[in-house]
DNA sequence: AAGTGGCACAACCGCATCTAT
DNA sequence: CATAGATGCGGTTGTGCCACT
């Protein structure tokens, strides 16, 4: 049962490695490298299966490993993470360098979901666990973004939440843009507000200034979304939407449409980036190809844009598949200079630190390298396109 | 001193997905 | 295309340590 077949053919060993075995395993893969981890334990001369290794290996031996508790910084980027990832722990693990899955499985079960529920915030959904209380306490409802909201404590969803499902925020007082929406088009009102659904918490965590300029969002009661353009058009300089970018932006399947150009096809993508640089009403629209309050978010493994090359054709598959990890580990550092320097707004989870900066805090050096994912909101900060998103139903 | 519970950590198990044939 | 083996992932369990009674 589970075992590697390789397990039942000769009697091998369980349990706790001894510094013994840890030295063949170390001393074999750092002459050969690993290969083919079911032939490891043979040519290492251990009584244990390539699965026992390839975990021995990656949880404890590997040489870049950081070991060591984990700083309250690391702590609250895995809290924001799992609101967005959910149980995906190798994903999370991919933005903390040096840290394992397992690692940070055990950290959240030990620890994390325990300080989350002394703060009245449920580990499942990261909503106030009163709302989670009253979510029970509701009937059942046709609603599938209620039922996954109403999942029991020990149910662990197997996929991230709708941002709609997880916590309201606290924005910052400094902007004048009323930039988090939630899918139905209602503004931010005494610094509260719900993420959007559309944007994810990325955008939500954000708002972003571009030189002088306040970059905002809009919403319509449709669910479209606009970026705001800068006011000066000095900002749009060398100002980009690629589609990779577009990708991370939007996690479901979208279908993109430029406003422009309704013939745009995925060549035309590239010409809309190179001939659009300058433009401040350049527009480009997207479309959800499925059934977006199903979706959301919960596509993102096979997450695909779908270049809409005629209006009037069904849309086609784009070749660029894009795992969350990807999105994540896109590099879209800008740097934080000055100019696209992100006004950073604390979520409920500053109780945990509330002096904790977001993204640009130039205090969380661990973070700079490689970038942490909440960086992707700086891309914002540099395309400065109009553009609006539309998600519809199936199409 | 012995028993117990909580905790952190390590490892295993079962399943899904990928890949080679 | 079907299949088997390899790999990766997430859930669960086992183990040792420590504090408390």
């Amino acid at each position: 049962m589970g075992r590697h077949s390789c397990c039942y053919k000769q009697k091998l060993r369980k349990g706790l490695w001894s510094p013994e075995e840890d030295e063949k395993l170390l001393d074999y893969i750092t002459k050969h490298g690993h290969g083919c981890w079911s032939s490891v334990p043979k040519l290492a001369g251990l009584q244990r299966c390539g699965k026992s290794c390839r975990l021995r290996w990656i949880n404890y031996l590997r040489p870049d490993l950081k070991r060591g508790a984990f700083s309250q910084e690391e702590e609250n980027m895995i809290i924001e993470l799992h609101a967005v990832l959910g149980n995906r722990w190798s994903q999370i693990a991919a933005q903390l360098p040096g840290r394992t899955d397992n690692e940070i499985k055990n950290l959240w079960n030990s620890c994390l979901k325990k300080k989350l529920r002394q703060r009245s915030i449920d580990p499942n959904t990261h909503k106030p666990l009163s709302e989670v209380e009253k979510d029970k306490d509701m009937p059942p409802s046709t609603d599938k973004t209620n039922q996954k909201a109403s999942l029991g404590s020990n149910e662990v969803p197997a996929k991230p939440l709708p941002s709609s499902e997880r916590y309201p925020l606290e924005v910052s007082t400094s902007s004048t843009q009323e930039l988090f929406l939630d899918r139905f088009g209602a503004t931010c009102h005494d610094n509260t507000c719900r993420p959007s659904d559309v944007v994810g918490p990325y955008f939500s965590f954000n708002h972003f200034n571009y030189g002088t300029t306040t970059i905002g969002l809009s919403a319509n009661p449709n669910a479209s979304l606009s970026f705001i353009p800068p006011s000066t058009s000095s900002d749009l300089n060398n100002s980009t939407i690629t589609s990779s970018m577009l990708h991370s932006i939007f996690p479901t399947h979208v279908k993109l449409q430029s406003n422009d150009n309704p013939s745009i096809s995925s060549d035309a993508v590239q010409n809309w980036e190179s001939n659009n640089t300058n433009k401040t009403n350049a527009s480009m629209q997207f479309q959800s190809s499925t059934n977006f309050l199903e979706n959301t978010w919960g596509v993102a493994d096979s997450a695909k844009v779908n270049i809409n090359k005629d209006s009037q054709v069904p849309l086609q598959t784009e070749q660029e598949d894009l795992k969350w990890s990807e999105y994540l580990n896109t590099p879209f550092i800008l740097g934080n200079t000055p100019e696209n320097q992100i006004q950073t707004s604390q979520s409920i989870y500053s109780e945990v630190k509330p002096e904790t900066g977001f993204i640009t805090d130039e205090s969380c050096t661990s973070w700079h390298h490689p970038p942490p994912a909440f960086q992707l909101s700086d891309i914002y900060s540099k395309n400065l396109q109009r553009f609006s998103v539309t998600f519809g139903q199936t199409l």
